[in-house]
DNA sequence: TTGGATTTACGAAATCAATCGTATATCATT
DNA sequence: AATGATATACGATTGATTTCGTAAATCCAA
């Protein structure tokens, strides 16, 4: 399961806004790219042949839903971007992303309990 | 600038061995994967053409370096991926990281320190 | 009920990444 | 000088991703 860039934003949005047709997924995916409808159309039909979404044809109308699990996909991606950036080095990455990204307080306190856990 | 992941796979081999011939960085990467040197000597020439290596064309072996600075590549590495996985949220990342992986005791003071350094 | 709008299905082109084979040049050793 | 090994250059192929046009089906409204 390796979603590839257009594939994940589409998994994001139908993470975000539950099943969805094709229409909404393309209204939102609008905001961000400029493709034609029937382009959105044709990625979500091959992820549904790839099996990374699941539809109901109940309807004219498909509904799409997200076939695979928000975090454990995002959880895979790590994997795979930290062996290929970090050596698989966790701490790495974070050090780099901490030391790049403004993050808010309570995210900071967040991250501070799930280290004491650990 | 927008390093496959072959490319990236490269570009650690040059910054972790510094200058190298094509035939070193392929001696290397064959540890892991299993490609004919004309496959790796193509890549590296590819890569040469974008930008991404310098080259030194004195000897009749040539000699590599990469043009991009490790830390600076490896932070748009991140930012990408934060977008396209999180939404940007850094601390989304790390929370998701640190729960998956496991990491050494010095690591995480070192991550403890940096938060507490923001 | 007919015409316009919306939807799906499908094929095909364009692009890009990755791989390899072959030709050619250069070097080292005999 | 000739041979074999090693290097680069380059074209071609394969496979995957992204994009879009067009046809066919379905729905809705005048």
């Amino acid at each position: 399961m390796k979603p590839t860039e257009s594939e994940l934003e589409i998994l994001n949005i139908l993470w975000a806004k539950g099943p969805s047709t094709v229409r909404v997924v393309h209204e939102e995916l609008s905001k961000e790219k400029d493709a034609g409808y029937t382009t959105t159309l044709k990625l979500m039909q091959i992820m549904h042949k790839k099996g990374l979404l699941n539809r109901e044809e109940e309807q004219r109308s498909h509904i799409y839903t997200s076939a695979v699990d928000e975090k454990e996909a995002k959880g895979a991606l790590i994997d795979r971007f930290l062996d290929a950036a970090f050596n698989g080095s966790a701490s790495e990455l974070v050090m780099q992303a901490l030391g790049r990204n403004k993050t808010s307080k309570e995210e900071l306190d967040k991250i501070k309990e799930l280290i004491k856990k650990m």
